[in-house]
DNA sequence: TATTGTTATACTCTATAACTATA
DNA sequence: TATAGTTATAGAGTATAACAATA
């Protein structure tokens, strides 16, 4: 019964190639700062949750202690961000470095106009809109998974 | 002014939070398959287009020539794809071989399973919505890029 | 000159598995 | 046992640059 079934009519697909598009003009915007689109959510994570540890930061952004222990890596090296001292002898707490906290504005405000950019064949009612849907599938999905922290 | 900008009303954000959950559980369905969702796109295109070239394809799918080289040569091995004699010495005509299409109906019918799951908590209508507003913001944005092709 | 296929190389992002130290 | 950090390895997906053959 999908004889007919085109690439147009799969959700997943035009997700897809909507996150191409974003990926596409941030990254253009980002490069001259020298940060990826992944990294900023990190540095926006540890802005509004500052000292908190690695793990929190993995599940927040629902990659992996691994994945979100290479960002910081990465992060630390760029003096954006530093490891402290954490509650415990396991952990390290993030937090901003004052550089970092300069530089984030910065790229907040290129991602904020790769982002308008990309929307802008959208009114703004229609961004709400979309906004919304993506929000609320997520939700659905995330059953129990906590939502507290991720953004 | 971007203080306060949360993660979470960075639209580019939340379309790469929607893509992951998408991967993640279309990736789950057809691994059995050993296939992977991007190359669900390849497949279905060729479908619908028999007898295309490498290049027609890349420009379709939004990504370059040699990343569909890389694609085609992983479906050619595993017998979903042939490149026959095309119109030029110089490119090659796709088609699915049989098994090709047979195993294309099996990957679709997981495929919309998955999404059906991954879009449980919306509407039909929301869906709808959703899809047509994810369609609008590309439309938008490929400006005079062929959009015939670009499924 | 432009286009097709190709190769080599690299980058982003995420994942898994296993290990260490601490709790 | 469970958790935090770490390391090594791998994979999907895409990109760029260059080249040969063909148009």
């Amino acid at each position: 019964m999908n004889e007919g079934l085109e690439l147009s009519s799969l959700l997943g697909y035009q997700v897809r190639r909507v996150h191409m598009l974003f990926l596409e003009q941030t990254r253009a915007a980002l490069e001259p700062l020298g940060i990826s689109p992944a990294k900023i959510a990190a540095l926006v994570y540890i802005r509004d949750h500052p000292g908190r540890d690695q793990s929190a930061l993995g599940r927040a952004l629902s990659i992996g202690r691994s994945s979100a222990m290479k960002m910081i890596n990465t992060l630390e090296e760029r003096n954006l961000v530093e490891r402290q001292p954490g509650r415990d002898f396991r952990s390290n707490a993030l937090h901003l470095t004052g550089h970092g906290k300069r530089q984030l504005q910065t790229m907040l405000d290129r991602l904020r106009d790769a982002e308008r950019r990309v929307g802008s064949g959208l009114s703004k009612a229609e961004m709400e809109q979309l906004m919304g849907l993506l929000k609320k599938l997520r939700r659905a999905r995330s059953t129990s998974v906590a939502m507290e922290a991720s953004a």
